[in-house]
DNA sequence: TATTAAGCGAGACGGTACGTCACGTCTTAGG
DNA sequence: CCTAAGACGTGACGTACCGTCTCGCTTAATA
């Protein structure tokens, strides 16, 4: 008994070549000059097998960076400051890499791609909340927080300005300016 | 005696109905679906008249932006509560209109585009930063922030996770996030 | 004992079955229309059993040909004119079928395809030729005939116009075209 | 006062380039490997500009035809044999170039393409008509021709047999056959 | 008042990437 | 070794935009 679709199955050669293929270009000359032509023949690949298994560009390009981008491991340092600065640390120094930099490069597109945004929001977020979950609960268990504090809310006060500055401004992303996020985080600007 | 230019002079109906028509199509069509040749007979205009005044469709979109996006005027409302939800809540708003999703998909441009870069750094950040410094600085002679506050790092704490919601999460960005967000800044997460 | 080949003998079902396909569609969408796939997928066969037995699609279209269009009974009337009236009619109206119009479609690719041609001039034309020289050598024995005619002189003078017509000018070749052909080609349009 | 359609003429010296590329792609390589990305670069031109003035690769050929094989001048030698072997002579040189080749090869598209039958039975027959009756009208008038001559069956007398030794049986389409075909159509081959 | 020089709408220009299609070959599992 | 199915690499197709160029025509300041 078998349960295969009839006929030649798809090669799994041919569709790693492919996302391979999309992170180098996307890495060397950046997302708006790939091309499914580039793609396909760095990848040794007829067009045709890339539409075969997606329906455009951005598509492809998502599945590359899902491919691409494992998940951060966890830290655990002992204290609250010292994970929150290794994972954003890791995060920073991912981001800025040339494919972590076509990566931002894609963010616009979720707004158009509702597929691409779907995938991103099913398959990575979660991801990185687990992350920023654990650290944040072994530091409730230690007292570092308040016991009400809004994971959610707190994944964009960290993860939102690091971000903010690494595609708009362009300031620098460093171990200073991790440590002033973080304690900004945790103690606010108000008065003591 | 003149020191005008020889020759007929531009068109200030032809200007502005670029950049209306530009808004118009942005608005209808999304950022994707928007060509020259569109915002060029929405505006009852030849292509060239176009290409005399911006160099690119990114920087018509920019002027765009410009043009429609006044200056957010600085609030007063006597505590830096109220302040920052006026300004943060008026961003958002912008944020979310059509314009303003073009202009967040603009954002990846920056790192690739160095003019388009310049023009938002020039003209665009120092006039958010000098009204969020208006308000701080009231605040802080309120006694309302400490003393030794980092405006920078502030603004990356205010703008960058509502930035990040509209971009990348597309989680809410609404009054009780808002002030969510103003509390963490102002009192931080951390223990009391 | 046994002389056949090892393994499987080749199906006749579906030998015959990519024939009748190929001739379904020709009628139906024209030579131009026609795709290996097409033809597989209405003969109900993979497209290398289809390969296996022809080298392209002008041989799978020139064996099809083959195997439609029999051999056209020698007729005897009695008289040149009734013989040939006999013969230049059925002619036509084989060419008429939608089966005919494609072979016509296929006349210049007998240019290119010097292997199609040879197949035409070894196995279609000759049967032809034999056909007509029946005809004439009884029309000759009857002083129907010059005794010094150029039998294929005679061939292209009734069957060219007659192909002329139907492809290029697609005036009617109807009986009195047909009576008017032989009586041009018996008498000539010189002066008696 | 002006009748110019509005905007940039379109440039006769890529009309011209493009179908002179035609002319000799064909002739290099025959029909079946002329591209419109070949016709483009070989004439210094965009595929758009091609497209803009035909619709088809089909089209660009026929177009170079027409500009290639200008009118057949009337031949006046005092005999019909004399005109006609010049016109059926200068006929058959032309369908041996390459570029008749390839207008042979468009025959079987005109029972498929109303347009292209339409340009050919418009403007390229009517020319020949005009061609062959006029030396027919001379010869009827010497008393070389019955008066009660059938134009159309005449020319196709003439013409239907030298396109059919041309396209399908590729007999010799020489002087002798010349003669002898002028020769029959005038004297007949039934019996003096 | 006539000249001049740049701007104007229109649309053709040479390119380039798109996504589709058919080719003829190859690779499965099964007969 | 055959079969049906269908994936493979290739390459042409016709479309859509790009950013530039070329028309004939305003439009105002200058001479």
């Amino acid at each position: 008994m078998s349960t295969d679709a009839p006929g030649r199955p798809r090669s799994d050669e041919a569709h790693e070549s492919i996302l391979s293929a999309t992170v180098e270009l996307l890495a060397e000359k950046g997302p708006s000059d790939l091309t499914m032509q580039g793609i396909a023949s760095r990848a040794g690949v007829g067009k045709s097998t890339i539409y075969r298994r997606w329906d455009s560009k951005e598509e492809v390009v998502m599945a590359a960076f899902e491919a691409f981008v494992e998940s951060i491991p966890t830290p655990d340092t002992g204290s609250i400051r010292g994970d929150l600065r290794a994972l954003l640390g890791e995060t920073a120094r991912r981001y800025k890499t040339p494919v972590g930099q076509a990566i931002l490069g894609l963010i616009p597109e979720l707004s158009r791609n509702e597929h691409l945004a779907e995938l991103l929001r099913n398959d990575v977020l979660p991801d990185r909340r687990a992350t920023v979950q654990a650290v944040l609960e072994r530091a409730r268990s230690r007292g570092e927080l308040r016991s009400d504090v809004d994971i959610e809310l707190i994944i964009d006060l960290l993860y939102g300005p690091l971000i903010y500055r690494l595609q708009v401004t362009d300031d620098a992303v460093d171990g200073s300016f991790i440590d002033a996020l973080i304690d900004a985080a945790l103690n606010g600007c108000g008065p003591r």
